[in-house]
DNA sequence: TATAAACCTTCCAACAATGGGAAGGTCAAG
DNA sequence: CTTGACCTTCCCATTGTTGGAAGGTTTATA
């Protein structure tokens, strides 16, 4: 099965199954003779296993230990509870920011005309003048470096099996 | 003013300053005759704006137009309205999104063991075999987890000569 | 005053995850 | 044999933010 055949089969775009070996989230599929990716029944249930976990939100990395311990016939599901529910805090995390946000948001603009009038509350909180934001003190970074490791290669010719992929061994 | 004090009195790093410089967010500033950018009371004001707006979720396009219209005093408080009803419509769907994801997961980690046995809810939906996926039915939206779709159309010159910042639109 | 620390400048790269597209090779059907 | 639909690799863009290098400037201190 081509690429093509198995992008639609597992709902994973050709152009991110590509990605997702190169950086070595699936190992390197077999080849016809023209240098075509060829797939097989098993390589297309991986890739299914990973659309759904990406469709649960599940980042790169997580997809890897998730992917790994699928594999593994001796795990424990407390690990795969333990990766599912970190998950979930985030998840929730995220969420409550977001519905914070809108909250605050919503609250002004329910008390803002919406005429042809220029008074608004919204651009009077955004304009503020002191340094005491009341409510909405998130010194928070929007972006958080989790622990990634930095490696700029993504050629692995031989040696297809990662070897460690134990604290996130995806390499981008 | 340098720039290091104008951060640290808005709120918005130097880097990000810089930043909003260069995508015409944010007009270029005064320098003092060694190069170094020169803020005024006003300027770091603005900076404010922007930071409260970026914590409210406001995308650089969205501060934008609140920008314009905060310095329009001929502005109709329903335009900022409409600017802010949209950003809560679209906080909220992404609020949602995660709350499903996370409802999902935290369903099946609530059916899992979590002991050092293999089987686990969890990833038996992750390696499900066929189609059947019942609960979390998207159709095909496809995008990605926070759904942030590309309304992108801001034209770049496909050079940055650091000369034209004059347009008014914002460009990377 | 000399010198080092603490700034500032610009430019380049990285991150997540995905899509777009070019330039070229391959395969199937007409 | 040509056409078109595939495939290949490679580079670029996205959004917002940080990190860092290489170099110039200001300031505080020895």
């Amino acid at each position: 099965m081509n690429i093509g055949k198995a992008a639609a089969a597992s709902g994973v775009s050709a152009k991110m199954i590509r990605y997702y070996e190169s950086i070595g989230l699936i190992p390197e599929v077999a080849r016809t003779e023209a240098g075509y990716r060829d797939y097989s029944d098993k390589d297309v249930h991986r890739l299914r296993f990973i659309r759904r976990a990406r469709d649960l939100g599940f980042s790169v990395d997580q997809m890897a230990e998730l992917l790994a311990l699928w594999q593994d016939r001796g795990r424990a599901s407390a690990d795969v509870k333990r990766i599912a529910l970190e998950h979930v805090a985030e998840l929730e995390r995220k969420a409550r920011e977001l519905m914070e946000m809108s909250e605050t948001l919503s609250h002004l603009a329910g008390n803002c005309q919406g005429d042809d009038r220029p008074d608004c509350p919204i651009i009077n909180v955004l304009s503020e003048q002191d340094g005491f934001e009341s409510c909405h003190e998130h010194a928070q970074p929007r972006f958080g470096k989790t622990g990634i490791e930095p490696d700029r290669k993504r050629r692995a010719s031989s040696d297809s099996t990662v070897s460690d992929s134990k604290g996130g061994g995806i390499r981008r």
